[in-house]
DNA sequence: ATATAATGGTTGCACGTGCAAGTAATATAT
DNA sequence: ATATATTACTTGCACGTGCAACCATTATAT
């Protein structure tokens, strides 16, 4: 009964919605975009353009495939994302030099000022929701999350 | 520096998308929904579907808004996919006796099977993702994915 | 009794999404 | 050199979604 692969197991008959850790993490998952979306809209984005936002503030992605990637949003529909930020001057695309088929996605500077303020709108919310975790949990939350996300290994239609 | 709440907030400049708990979690979600939609796909139900079937396995709710609610899915938005359920004959609607304006949803029996099937499909997945965790990792997760749930409170447009 | 509010659910509309099939550019094989 | 395959991305289509406005039923106020 402890071992720990029967714990929330869909199997299983003692299975529990509350004790389905998908069921607890889309829950979440669900609420948080609400409410954050939600403030988003305020600043006339939606959620997956702040991912991107986010992922193009950090890193230098070499296509659109690998923001895809990276956002873990289908590929088509981060081609749309990307043509959407462009025509609101979030991004500026052109075809790469060595490889006209690989198209490189900057961010304009119009969208820098974007993610300043989504990050600015963001991070108070951010703050209550992470409010009452140590440390230790905290980091455990994340080694658990990237565990589930290892374990997932790579899914279809995604990359 | 080590206030975890200032641990992945947005609002720092130290912040990395891998310190974001809230970005993890869409991962995980994401490609956990991807594998489990491609599995339920064959079975000829999708992901809201699936967990409608879940919800009323579980409990035996008060209406459309109350599985809304546990489902973490819009009212409009579930109206129509208990029509669709029910239309495939998964699900039985009629006006409740002692008030008209709520609709009672009973799972048929042909909805019963369907959710034994996807059971079924669904656990070995379950299995394999969870593998590795330890009995305390796998509670602590749960016991952080809660904490999370009671921070965020109630959202807008949700139930 | 009658008007007004509140509750539960539904629908029109616009839009974002994924899949499958497409195009263009580069790499590989013969 | 030329045909074939692969890569990177795009588009047509059908469909699911959320918001706002709506209808029906019950509760409350006067």
């Amino acid at each position: 009964m402890d071992d720990p692969r029967e714990l929330g197991d869909p199997g299983r008959s003692s299975f529990t919605l509350d004790q389905y850790p998908f069921y607890l993490l889309n829950r979440v998952v669900s609420r948080y975009n609400a409410i954050i979306g939600a403030e988003l809209r305020k600043l006339g984005i939606d959620i997956p353009t702040w991912r991107v936002l986010m992922i193009l503030g950090e890193r230098a992605p070499r296509g659109i495939a690998e923001i895809a990637q990276a956002g873990v949003i289908n590929i088509s529909t981060m081609t749309r994302i990307i043509q959407r930020m462009t025509r609101d001057g979030l991004t500026e695309c052109k075809p790469l030099a060595d490889d006209a088929r690989v198209t490189e996605v900057r961010l304009s500077a119009h969208g820098e000022e974007k993610l300043a303020v989504a990050r600015a709108v963001t991070a108070p919310v951010y703050k209550r929701v992470i409010k009452g975790f140590s440390r230790r949990e905290f980091e455990q939350l994340i080694a658990s999350l990237n565990r589930l996300h290892d374990n997932l290994g790579q899914p279809p239609g995604e990359g």
